[in-house]
DNA sequence: TTGAATTTGGACTAATATAGTCCTATATAT
DNA sequence: ATATATAGGACTATATTAGTCCAAATTCAA
């Protein structure tokens, strides 16, 4: 299976939620309400999107999130990193290749992996969140 | 992460290996011993491949495996589903859709999503073993 | 200045999916 | 007969994903 997240796909209908009710802040319990979206989970994954400036949140009453790039400007690929923190279609293509794929030396595989890798890339880099709203 | 699984990379470096030794029957432990690819796990692998007619077996003493179509004519995408059985990018995408997303719903990202699967199936459907070998 | 509403973030548990193992049956060439 | 194969069910282990819990910091406003 070549999931999406559960994690990405509450950050989209996150955004389109933040993305409809316009300018006004929305706060996390707000969307979790609304999507049925668990808040605790929901919290962490607003974050992330403040922490890649996604978002912009303010903290204290009456605070909330609101957009700081239009959704067009925004990539998949990038709200996708941001949540599960790699792309990376084999162990071995890792950003931080900390770990190795045991087989890397006897390997067959590994250009063609990697310019499949590649391809899905571009793919998940064209899309962006105005593709969900 | 989008990882395609172990089991398909190791499909894929076993297809490469009997495309390589061509029209020769190759044995599971052949591929296992020269590949490092655990024994048990690759024949559940290649039976898979059999039972999809990607593959033809040969039971018994001086048994083995040979192709049945030529690689350029077995797509990436029917050897993913042959060993992973779906490839479908979010719960309520999947064939039989026993398990169905609890928020069915209210889900606001359904379509787009959809589209998405459809154009990674046409990405995995393009792709075909000869790009591997 | 107190309190409620809110984001922040660490640490944890639960559920699921993937990877790998073990064992027995069946087929076949010699 | 027997050694060498595939066939396949049942199981265990590991990794990843999903979800929970709790305490802190921030801000507004009464
Ligand atoms: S099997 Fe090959 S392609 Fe896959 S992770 Fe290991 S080295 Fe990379
Ligand atoms: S969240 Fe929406 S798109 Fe994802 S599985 Fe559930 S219904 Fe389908």
């Amino acid at each position: 299976m070549i999931r999406i997240s559960k994690k990405v796909e509450y950050a989209l209908m996150a955004l389109k939620f933040i993305s409809d009710s316009d300018h006004k802040l929305v706060t996390a319990r707000e969307i979790s309400d609304k999507s049925n979206i668990p808040y605790d989970l929901l919290s962490k994954i607003l974050q992330k999107l403040k922490n890649e400036n996604i978002l912009i949140s303010n903290q204290g009453m009456n605070g909330g999130y609101s957009l700081n790039k239009r959704t067009d400007e925004i990539p998949l690929f990038n709200l996708m990193t941001a949540i599960d923190g790699d792309t990376s279609i084999a162990e071995c293509l890792q950003d931080n290749s900390v770990k190795d794929c045991c087989l890397t030396d006897t390997c067959t595989i590994k250009l063609p992996v990697t310019r499949l890798q590649k391809e899905l890339e571009d793919l998940f880099k064209s899309k962006t969140i105005s593709d969900f709203v």
